[in-house]
DNA sequence: TTGCTATATAGCAATATTAGAATGCAGTGG
DNA sequence: CCACTGCATTCTAATATTGCTATATAGCAA
């Protein structure tokens, strides 16, 4: 489904971020998202449709109205793919500290 | 800098988060980078590009080669960013549980 | 039905991305 | 200096993305 291709390539764009931004406060339309920006209604619909496809958002259909809330799923898959790299940085600050310490070596020998 | 934008594009595309992978076991040249790939020297050099512009990897240069070795900056950026919407999904399984709070009221009245 | 509102889709032009092949270039060893 | 190695850049073609305008569709209300 929402692969981490599309998720990534989805929040590439400031529009999009700045959609999902909106939707953190709760679920809005189209027409509502629309407003605070300086473009047509049919490229946020098709902004939209790239969120939905990577599965970040999702829509419900009352009556013509279709609100979009975000669907937090994705978001938790980001956070699993960053996993593995924490234990890199973790790793980095361990070489960093290990730097460190032969400094203090070279700076008060036996 | 490296903008959100450049750093979730260059996330986008599964080789680069390939060569990503290959880089939490340490440093890697372009031509060890490129190895596992069917794809060439030339378009791995490019992705790596990208990588960096992004402020993904850096690059160290030892006379003719030029390792690379992941950026944890960047990684801390999407952190940084995942944060807000941290929230969001918190503040959903809230909104479940009031909701299963109410089914409950129905099923079980005063 | 008629018309209004909310939203999606199609068509088009501009721009960006990506790949491979060919080429350039800098550093190293003889 | 010359050749070789490691890597980057240029060129070109294929494909994708993005925006707009115009148009279609679907629900609702009179």
């Amino acid at each position: 489904m929402h692969s981490l291709d599309s998720v990534f390539h989805a929040l590439s764009d400031p529009t999009r971020r700045a959609i999902l931004a909106r939707l953190v406060d709760g679920e809005a339309t189209v027409d509502q998202i629309t407003v605070p920006f300086t473009m047509s209604q049919p490229s946020i619909s098709r902004h939209l449709k790239v969120l939905e496809q990577a599965g970040l958002i999702s829509t419900r259909i009352d009556g013509t109205s279709r609100p979009r809330r975000i669907e937090p799923a994705a978001f938790t898959a980001i956070e699993d793919w960053l996993e593995r790299y924490r234990t890199v940085w973790q790793a980095n600050y361990a070489r960093l500290d290990s730097v460190l310490d032969d400094l203090k070596q070279e700076d008060d020998p036996l």
